[in-house]
DNA sequence: GCCGTTTTCGGCCCGACTGTTTTCAGTCG
């Protein structure tokens, strides 16, 4: 699939453009195509094929063309030239937190800067503070800009959305002993509950011009305090380096800033657009109608204005979501108060963090009906692998609990699929088993179609686990023919399943 | 560059913080 290739070039290109200092609004239409090219799950290829391109919203003529272009000869001549006049290593600096393309334009024109030793040195000779509009304290913060930009290694840094709810959690507990706080809550990509969060986005009811702010950016976690205004901070926290973003609020807009804040920016965009062609605006204050203050304390009212139901958070992409509550017809999501139980637990017989009795009575606590512990299976020695006189013991344990526990403890394992399809442990021991789930977890390169589907004719086996095997910003997923899977799947009654921890 | 039951031209979301300004530009959310 070429989508990511291509947005990447229009990315580039859009960059070029804007330090150029072209139309900042064609800017942001070839920002928001790479967008769209980025996040679309087809394969943009086909679309080409079909002649369907302009049909996607966001894509027109000159775009299109271009992605036309780029399939049939694996260039666009558009961003060559503009590519071309542009310092091979320049636009690689707008990376770095405030500095941004007016700026660095001007250092280019005036004083001929090309590279990042080119800034460093125009910022110690002072000749980039004497520039119009500069200054030493702007030439400060650039200098600081830098010494972020060093730390990142490479690519735009992100995290993980389970390393971070920790953090998020004891922050938001701080916060709110503040005086004058009321409420506060986490928003941005981590209420959208993305796979990764760029940074930690936090709103807080409470009176603008107060203490809170500035209390926020003394706190003991804080590395370094980006922006500290009357209505919003910014900061570096010391474990992970995560930028926090902290913003106060009144309680009449707290509806009102919670949408803003929880984004994404396209669906912002998306509604407020709606909003202005019905006469109204929105902001983070609220929706108004010329002066007037029509919503805001709540999300809900924000949505009712424009005849919407309210939005989940996890919809809220810009991917249709807006088109579809119009209609009344926005998908109902399972609710975390749906689960009934969960059939892929390890213990500490593998290398589970806990007991089979500390998981039952969590599990028990949390409401479930049923758990299966499936720990790895003999190969997988780096994880505990259970070999069979041990997965023996570990079943009459499980018979010991399910006397003590109300909570339905299954006898489950996550079988590894060995490199020939065959299945870790002969069929005597699986039928011991209450549930069996098959997985990879060697061998990624190879067959693993073929694998899975071997794994699958097996009758013992119920659940096929993390069918794509990708890690979240640790690995790509193997190269698997997923629909042959679930085809087959579907026809022999094995379920996929959706992995759902933090990485997979 | 994209887009359109008020437009095929002329708009394009809206606001905070900072530094450099004497009324605003740049950067960011
Ligand atoms: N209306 C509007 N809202 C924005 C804009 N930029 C950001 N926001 C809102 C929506 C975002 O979800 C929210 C937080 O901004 P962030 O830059 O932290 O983005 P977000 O958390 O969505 O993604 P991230 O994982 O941090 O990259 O602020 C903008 O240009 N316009
Ligand atoms: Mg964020
Ligand atoms: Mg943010
Ligand atoms: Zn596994």
């Amino acid at each position: 699939m070429k989508n990511l290739e291509i947005a990447r070039l229009l990315d580039e290109l859009a960059d070029a453009l804007e330090f150029h200092g072209e139309n900042p609004f064609k800017v942001s239409a070839y920002r928001r195509a790479a967008k769209i090219l980025r996040d679309f799950t087809e394969d943009i290829e086909v679309y080409a094929k079909e002649g369907r391109l302009q049909e996607i919203p966001g894509i027109g003529e000159g775009i299109a063309k271009k992605i036309k272009e780029y399939l049939e000869t694996g260039k666009i001549t558009k961003h060559k030239e503009v590519i071309s006049k542009t310092p091979r290593e320049i636009l690689e600096l707008l990376k770095i937190p405030s500095l941004g393309p007016k700026t660095l334009k001007l250092a280019h024109d005036k004083l001929g800067v090309k590279n990042l030793d080119d800034l460093k040195r125009v910022i110690e000779d002072g000749s980039l503070a004497r520039l119009p509009g500069m200054g030493p304290k702007k030439v400060e913060n650039i200098k600081k800009g830098i010494e972020l930009y060093e730390g990142f290694t490479g690519e735009e840094k992100r995290w993980q959305l389970g390393l971070v709810i920790p953090v998020v959690t004891s922050l938001v507990e701080e916060i709110k002993k503040f005086p004058g706080v009321k409420k506060v809550v986490p928003a941005g990509s981590y209420r959208r509950m993305k796979e990764t969060v760029g940074d930690i986005d936090i709103l807080c009811i409470g009176e603008p011009g107060g203490e809170i702010i500035k209390k926020f950016t003394e706190l003991p976690v804080v590395e370094r305090v980006l922006a500290c205004g009357e209505t919003k901070g910014s900061i570096i926290e010391k474990s992970l380096k995560i930028q926090i973003d902290l913003r106060v609020v009144p309680e009449r807009s707290f509806g009102a800033a919670l949408q803003y804040f929880t984004g994404s920016k396209a669906h912002n965009i998306k509604l407020r657009t709606l909003a202005k062609g019905k006469g109204y605006k929105i902001s983070e204050y609220g929706v108004f109608k010329g002066e007037k203050y029509i919503a805001g304390e709540t999300e809900e009212d924000v949505y009712a204005v424009f005849g919407l139901p309210w939005i989940p958070p996890e919809l809220r992409e810009d991917r249709g979501e807006i088109e579809l509550a119009l209609e009344g017809k926005l998908p109902r999501l399972v609710e975390y108060d749906e689960i009934k139980g969960d059939f892929h637990i390890h213990s500490k017989y593998s290398d589970g963090a806990n007991t089979i009795e500390e998981i039952a009575k969590k599990a028990e606590e949390m409401g479930l009906e049923y758990i299966a512990i499936c720990d790895h299976s003999r190969s997988l020695k780096y994880a505990g692998g259970l070999d069979i006189d041990t997965l023996k013991r570990r079943n009459e344990e499980i018979d010991r609990l399910n006397e003590k526990f109300k909570i339905k403890i299954l006898k489950g394992m996550e079988v590894d699929i060995l490199q020939d399809g065959s299945l870790d442990y002969p069929d005597p021991v699986l039928e011991e088993l209450d549930v069996v789930i098959a997985a990879i977890h060697m061998g990624f390169k190879k067959n693993v179609t073929e694998r899975i589907l071997a794994a699958m004719e097996n009758p013992l086996v119920d659940i096929i686990a993390h069918p794509t095997g990708r890690l979240i910003s640790g690995r790509e997923g193997y190269d698997v023919d997923l629909e042959k899977i679930m085809e087959r799947a579907r026809e022999l009654g094995v379920a996929l399943e959706i992995n759902a921890y933090f990485d997979r």
